[in-house]
DNA sequence: CTGAAAGCGCTTACAG
DNA sequence: CTGAAAGCGCTTACAG
């Protein structure tokens, strides 16, 4: 295999669109023209001008070109408040990203690390997000509090949120935002372990989140249209969201009555519940049924294989990509909320009673 | 909460550097220069032009800037072949980002696709790729064959790439890599299991990859230097990592000689193994030792957590992104080739013999 | 120190 | 159909 490239080579002069209107035998108009596929060119002279692109190598600057456009097709993934792109986040990046190049736009990323009790014009933003006509618009991602919403409403740069996780935000307030159903998640499982016998049943999960507590909502909801009494299982002070299932896991072993079935506020309480029961011989689903919510890489390779809430990731990704580019097209367009089906996912983690 | 943005707000009017001169009674030069903060500007100018500037609320125009700078300060992380973002890639990306961004640099997200057998010119670049003048350089991850590196050469793109999961690559072949010492990583763990009284030690992992046989490698180096006998466990037909490891512990369990310790060829063949071989009643690490490869978020999640090899995953991402960033103001430098030290991480999977 | 001008590589009316 | 010109929003010698 020869060595490609010694490193030594002079940095090539680009070659412009007059290169190539020379090259040619035309002006640059003509170029330019036959570049954007757009007005009539002859067949003869558009052959010509190909030839003589070909010839070059020539590739048309693509940040000319934007600022005559007012448009740079770029678009920013601001992931907030994470300190870590989980397997959910990243899901939804890819959503973006496949959505995003199909109409040959790109995808920024961008990480930001704020307060909620900053101001918002105190909040330092991204390099990204300071320039000027480096991005069309940005997807809010990770946790979203009300300061940072106003932040880029202040900047005036369209986006959309992904707005399950938004936190402390009253109804008024109104913006583009694309999220799934934890409600008629968490109804629908715990509909489902009702259908199949149980009629003790716990919820686990951390209420300080507000996603966490609709999901508890639609657990509620379905509990009490069958006349059943919903059970908080609340735990001393936990240190994540495994943990909480951990310690919510010994709090059941410690009382007196024991649900048939718990639904966890997510799979990694759920992890957590499985680790603990099984720790202390408590077999799932054998002696306690347990389902989970959002259907990680990792619950279908949990033993037994979670029974959980699946979210549609890429999908949510995706739509919140199509939203921005709509507002983009139509800014006077007024904004617009989805919610997301979700769907329970039957696997080895609940026992018909 | 009042709303904001109705949504019926005319489009404001970019205001360009022409009008801040206009309202600051300067040449448009003198607002360029207290803009880069170049060249000496009087006090006073300097803060008529600043008031100016926030009068208007002006931002410069990045894209214009870029055009005559010859640099977008944009580089792309392209992830190939990869239908997922694992959260191996996901940390690599946070370190180019968190290295970018501390020097206003910016990093787009692509994907590829492509086969080994594609013939370079017709491997079908992403538009990131395609466009000219939107990238200074791009960080190559996920599985790299010869082919996509001639390709990325011959559109004369600056690049690095994160050389563990090149494939098919001899090494008179040079140019900027960054990657991490699988071999030491192995040789650590074995020589750990070693110390710790093991002798019969064996190697479950899919010497198919080119990673894992380095690591098979370190394995049998510490296994020679002890005049231990290496093996390795080859199971029939497996379906992805986990299941490799599934079909390993089968392969042990049903072998006449039971080694004391498997070394795995990364964490989600140790945790096949582990789930397999607790399902046959097997304890880890009573009755076998078990390390792993990666140490993936959910090693220490295991129970009892995974011995493993820790790589340090966000120093590759800063280091490629570093390197590309040299290789941008030195063209002409010779090509380097960096291998990041791993590091064995005792948890619960050995037991002392 | 600062203004006026030329220029970056393109696109897009305006004439013909 | 096509060329010459003006212009996008900036930077950077060139004079003074």
């Amino acid at each position: 295999m020869p060595k490609i490239g010694s490193g030594m080579e002079a940095v090539p002069k680009q070659t412009t669109i007059r290169d190539v209107a020379r090259a040619a035998g035309v002006g640059i108009g003509t170029i330019s023209r036959v570049l954007n596929s757009s007005s009539q060119v002859s067949l003869e002279t558009r052959a010509r001008v190909n030839e003589a692109i070909r010839r070059l190598g020539f590739r048309p600057n693509a940040q000319a070109r934007r600022i005559l456009k007012r448009r740079s097709e770029i678009v920013c993934f601001l992931l907030s408040n994470r300190d870590f792109i989980h397997p959910f986040h990243a899901r939804i990046l890819q959503g973006v990203e496949s959505y995003a190049s199909g109409l040959r736009h790109h995808v920024l990323f961008a990480v930001l690390h704020y307060s909620p009790r900053t101001a918002p014009e105190k909040i330092d933003l991204p390099p990204v997000l300071q320039e000027h006509g480096l991005i069309d618009g940005v997807i809010l991602a990770g946790t979203i509090y009300p300061n940072l919403l106003r932040r880029i409403e202040a900047i005036r740069m369209p986006f959309v949120a992904f707005s399950n996780n938004v936190v402390g935000m009253d109804g008024d307030h109104l913006y583009d935002q694309v999220g799934f159903d934890d409600f008629s998640g968490t109804l629908q499982s715990t509909r489902y372990l009702i259908e199949q016998g149980h009629r003790e049943i716990g919820f686990a999960g951390d209420l300080s989140y507000p996603w966490i507590r609709r999901r508890f909502d639609g657990y509620r909801q379905a509990m009490r249209e069958n006349k059943l009494k919903p059970v908080s299982i609340l735990p001393r002070k936990a240190d994540g969201f495994v943990d909480f299932g951990q310690k919510s896991a010994e709090r059941i072993l410690a009382g007196l009555s024991r649900p048939s079935a718990v639904v966890a506020g997510n799979d990694e309480t759920a992890y957590g519940l499985w680790l603990s029961l099984r720790r202390q011989g408590v077999k799932v689903p054998e002696e306690i049924s347990l389902v989970g919510f959002d259907d990680r890489e990792e619950a279908v390779l949990m033993d037994p294989p979670l029974s959980t809430v699946r979210v549609y990731k890429e999908e949510i990704g995706q739509t919140c990509m199509k939203m921005l580019l709509e507002r983009l097209h139509h800014p006077q367009m007024a904004y617009s909320q989805r919610i997301l089906p979700t769907e329970f996912v039957v696997r080895g983690t609940v026992r018909q009673l």
